[in-house]
DNA sequence: GAGTGGTCTAGACCACAGC
DNA sequence: CTGTGGTCTAGACCACTCC
């Protein structure tokens, strides 16, 4: 603690507790010494530890709990997401790449679906194409492995393309609703994903049950036709530490 | 302000705030009332005020400016990264994706780079499919535009694969490493590119100026010969509020 | 100089976990 | 019951910006 630095004290104290973490004093799961006791070991206020502990969690490098303690944040299972699972050939064997991708991994997959019709905003509408105000079909989907929820999806289509499909449904069937629309002769011709990251804000940090510090990926997917329709958006929102997306492509 | 409702008196204000800014009562760039006034508006301590404050900033959703006040903060510009910089065509034309990004949109673009040498590691030995200990080259480069810092950017490549070539010098020449290691008769097969986000450590956050509660985008990139030995793998760090990645590819 | 956010103190009481 | 983190108060002083 070196009063005269110009660095505030609660910095400095985050910096040695995450010196002291990353240099495996602390290891992954292992708890920090109490608010009480660090108040001690550093000489300042608790407020001030506290600053300092709110940081690191900002950081997501520990979690509190409150009546037991600060643990340091063991590193979660990371699961990777490629775009080979919107092949056609993934499609024919199941219902839909969430689900197989779970039960792959020993999970017990589950997936809560909300049907609505809504007119298209201006963003909803410059991305499909169409004019603001059409009708469109929203799926909203929440995936749960195990119960926790892994990821939030909305997907959008042009009413157009779903009535009198099974895609207003709950249950799509088998290879879901890309292969509704494959069936009605929309066959899809490429994908285009857009994919950035940000905070959650705390309506998703708690649906997605999110742990401090933790942000979210965002990704907007577009289905289009062979002739460059649109057929579907779809916006997903991922838990950032426990996916990874990869995309694999020939040079040129 | 509900003070038997079990929502803290810091959650409660900042979902109000959080409430006047969305609906567009606090315009972006606006100035929040300052900290004593909030005191009087809430009925709350300052501690408090400043607890409230300090999640909306963790959200990204304000700056604070010391002396001046705390303002909304406005969307930021959004640059938009294709894999098509990395076709041979846009190579032919300039010195790198990012050179060519930046001037076209007007920046001053500059990147400054350092070279080393180095064992491999566990992670990058298993990437570049080496044994550890294996001396690997590493561009280090950070990469500005209009002298800020957009991009951070580490390249390894194995050395037996740039011994004798600019590819170990500052400056690559035309169309960067890529179209040295083609010339060398590495022709490049396929791209896998592995995207993540994170909050920032602390240096991260100086270095790359980021504002508080903005995560980065992380991205690796690994270039495979055509026969599909490992060539390059690059680790890049964006900030994540000035980035969005998209990606295309044909349907199957 | 007046007003702003940034830091810090020394307490207090609460809710919760675990013995 | 004890110890933990969570919340909150009522101050204080500082560094900074702007007039």
């Amino acid at each position: 603690m070196d009063r005269s630095s110009g660095v505030p004290a609660f910095r400095q104290v985050a910096a040695d507790l995450r010196e002291r973490i990353v240099a495996g004093e602390y290891e992954p799961g292992a708890r920090l010494p109490s608010e009480r006791e660090l108040v001690d070991n550093y000489g300042v206020s608790r407020p001030t530890i506290r600053d300092a502990i709110d940081l690191l969690r900002a950081e997501g490098r520990v979690d509190a709990v409150r009546g037991v303690g600060v643990f340091v944040r063991p590193p979660t299972q990371i699961e990777r997401l490629a775009r080979s699972r919107l092949s056609r050939a993934a499609r024919a064997e199941n219902k839909g790449a969430f689900m197989a991708d779970a039960a792959a991994k020993g999970f017990t997959p589950s997936s809560s679906v909300k049907i609505r019709f809504e007119p298209a905003d201006e963003r909803v509408a410059g991305l499909l194409g169409i004019e603001p105000g059409t009708e469109v079909t929203v799926r909203d989907r929440v995936m749960r492995a195990n119960g926790l929820v892994v990821q939030l999806a909305v997907s959008r289509l042009p009413r157009e393309l779903t009535r009198g499909t099974v895609i207003e449904e709950v249950d799509t069937g088998p290879g879901g609703a890309y292969a509704r629309l494959e069936e009605a002769g929309h066959a899809i011709g490429h994908y285009v994903e857009d994919v950035g990251s940000r905070m959650p804000s705390p309506e998703e940090a708690s649906t997605l049950q999110l742990a401090e510090g933790v942000p979210v990926i965002t990704v907007t997917r577009i289905a289009y036709r062979q002739d460059g329709l649109p057929l579907e958006m779809n916006d997903m929102t991922l838990p950032a530490d426990r996916y990874r997306l990869t995309y694999e492509w020939a040079a040129e």
